[in-house]
RNA sequence: UGUCCUAUGGUGUAAUGGUAGCACAACUGACUCUGGAUCAGCCAGUCUAGGUUCGAGUCCUGGUAGGACAACCA
């Protein structure tokens, strides 16, 4: 192929700009493929399969967390893509770690995400037929019982470097180990005992080969099939074969895994069932935040947060009450792209993917976060105008609204400044400003508190700028959003800041851990914080949760809070007490300029 | 002193032997009734040493760096 007779990119666009005006935007149209795309483009034109069927296996364990959202986009995704499908599987081999919480609220999370899967199975459906497999290795000569103790067995696996020693019980006759293993599984033995083992290669430079573990002794009670069995399966084993099971023809993990395929496709072989195959991708990291279940379980349980949907936790449900949309979610994993190296995303390409979906769908409102009473000496005492304001600029469709305005206003503490510095546009002594959508506003004077606190601006109105315009032209730089006095609402509202304060938390010092990197200030709760009154409207979650399926997440209203951010309903408001999050802010250029 | 995986701007990710491109971030400007949005511009990259080739980010060899593996976790 020559590349010098294709056309670049641009000029194709332009040839074609005036009928591209409705194309679809999906970027995955438009980028390369990525690897696992190529395998999968490559399996269906020879036909090594006709159609794919990926799977999604979480056990059940923990809350999803983004990490998991991308690979749950990659699955769904690929499925999606390629005219297949994806199966949920809950990976549940290890009952003491297990429990039906996290079945429901996986659920939940995949659904809200924007996906449905095919069919939803479970590791332990599989229980009997994973044992009549076992057999079938033993009788083979491929597996046997070891009652060697896990000291023993963990001392004699040798090292990286060294080779492992076989078991005195390596070279039982296949009559005892079955009889051995039946036992087993009647329960006849104590936990730890014994261990079924693969019979491979102690001597194996990977060290998954050293005759890996098949099947532990556990008299523990299993969510799903009770006190049936004590005997469970190793990740190892049960994983390839529930993968071949289901048909599952492109089963995607991530990177840690890729030591274990050869363990994967030597039981399928030596099985001789359904070739399923295992591809590794880089798994997501973010920086100022942990993505390890059990680092995110100890925050929880030392109550680091409030809880796994704490808005601060990089838990889908997290991320879900403090103000992320699904399709943002969606479009970020679509950014960050499929490899095969390490990586560590920066916080702001999140906040990019949400600020460029809300500002599309958000409903624009003012709120004033930290009040300053604003009287306007020359507006009529009793008199209260209803003024149009546009709920969204970037939607036509989704109309005005009216806010009341009168002579008392609240506008933020950081608009006005007494002795402002160089390009200060805001409301100071003497300066003239634009109340949004109101009329514009002169600073004559300022009442102060005993310590010289601001405590009420005096300012006079120009009746001929209602709406915000003056007749005369005349122009001014600054804008300002304010709420009436006389109708404002009270509101809690808390503010987020990154969880941790280092880059990279799971990096810490000797003697110290992730926890010490905790960011103290992450969290602010603001009180009497004045919304405009039609917020009263948003939907609580109490009003609607009765009327939710068990499987589908309750999703709050989003908006704008002009000048200062993306916010949402908390799950705990109600009406009359009602508390937002802000769930990210607006990109802030005077910020900038003063830091 | 092992096996495997990986190495492209600050961060991600493309280029499939033939013009190193895109996004985020940063920066500059235009416009603006959100210091928002939008638009325009700009900075910045192939780990290293050899080899193959007319031509190497891409293929080969060595080195370096990072990661994974020594749970009866997944």
């Amino acid at each position: 192929m020559n590349k010098y007779s294709f056309p670049s990119k641009k000029e194709e666009n332009s040839n074609h700009s005036i009928d591209m005006k409705e194309e679809n935007t999906e970027p995955s149209n438009e980028r390369q493929l990525n690897f696992l795309e190529e395998i999968i483009e490559r399996d269906l034109s020879n036909g090594t399969c006709t159609s794919i069927l990926t799977r999604f296996p979480p056990e059940p364990n923990g809350y999803l967390h983004i990490g998991h959202a991308k690979s749950i986009c990659i699955n769904f995704g690929l499925a999606k893509k390629y005219g297949g499908k994806t199966n949920l599987r809950f990976d549940d081999t290890n009952p003491v770690k297990e429990d039906t919480e996290y079945v429901d609220a996986i659920r939940q999370d995949i659904h809200w995400l924007g996906f449905d899967w095919a069919s939803e199975h479970y590791a332990s459906d599989y229980f009997d037929q994973l044992y009549e497999w076992a057999c079938v290795l033993i009788r083979r000569g491929l597996a046997y019982v070891d009652d060697q103790t896990l000291e023993e067995i963990r001392e004699n696996r040798g090292t990286i470097t060294t080779p492992g020693k076989d078991s005195p019980w390596r070279n039982r006759s296949t009559e005892e180990n079955l009889d051995l293993f039946q036992r087993m599984k009647a329960g006849e033995f104590p936990d730890g005992s014994k261990v079924l083992r693969a019979k491979i290669d102690m001597a194996s430079p990977n060290m998954m080969f050293r005759d890996p573990i098949m099947y532990r002794i556990l008299h523990a009670r299993h969510h799903r099939t009770g006190d049936k069995w004590c005997i469970y399966p190793m990740y190892d084993y049960a994983h390839g074969e529930s993968d071949s099971i289901e048909q599952i023809t492109h089963s995607i993990c991530t990177l840690e895994f890729d030591i274990h395929r050869p363990l994967y496709d030597w039981f399928i072989q030596q099985l001789g069932i359904f070739p399923s195959h295992q591809y590794e991708f880089a798994r997501l990291n973010i920086n100022y935040t942990v993505m390890s279940k059990r680092k995110l379980l100890q925050l929880v349980q030392e109550g680091h947060v409030n809880g796994w949907d704490d808005p601060r936790m990089p838990t889908i449900c997290g991320f879900r009450r403090r103000g992320y949309t699904a399709e943002s979610i969606r479009n970020f994993a679509e950014r960050v792209g499929v490899a095969k190296r390490d990586n560590i995303i920066d916080y702001s390409l999140l906040e990019f993917s949400l600020r460029e979906h809300l500002n599309k769908v958000a409903q624009r409102r003012m709120a004033v976060l930290n009040p300053v009473k604003l009287v306007i000496d020359n507006y009529p005492e009793e008199k209260v105008e209803m003024l149009p304001a546009v709920n969204n600029p970037e939607n036509a469709d989704d109309g005005m609204r009216e806010v009341p305005f009168c002579r008392e206003l609240y506008i933020e503490r950081e608009d006005f400044m007494e002795n402002p510095p160089k390009k200060y546009f805001r409301l100071s002594p003497g300066q003239e400003v634009r109340l949004r959508y109101a009329y514009f506003v002169t600073c004559n004077n300022v009442e102060k508190d005993a310590e010289g606190n601001v405590t009420c601006i005096h300012c006079t109105y120009d009746p001929a700028t209602r709406g915000g315009d003056a007749p005369d032209g005349r122009r001014v730089k600054g804008t300002l959003h304010w709420v009436s006095a006389r109708h404002a609402v009270d509101a809690e509202v808390r503010l987020f800041d990154r969880l941790f304060a280092t880059e990279a938390p799971d990096e810490a010092p000797e003697g110290k851990t992730f926890l010490d990197n905790l960011n103290p200030n992450s969290l602010n709760v603001l009180h009497g914080c004045k919304l405009e009154p039609s917020l009263t409207l948003a939907r609580t979650y109490g009003e609607e949760k009765d009327s939710l399926p068990a499987d589908r997440a309750w999703e709050p209203e989003h908006f704008q809070f002009e000048r200062l951010g993306y916010f949402c309903l908390d799950k705990d408001a109600v009406s009359g007490k009602w508390v937002f999050n802000r769930s990210c802010t607006l990109k802030d250029s005077w910020a900038k300029l003063n830091k």
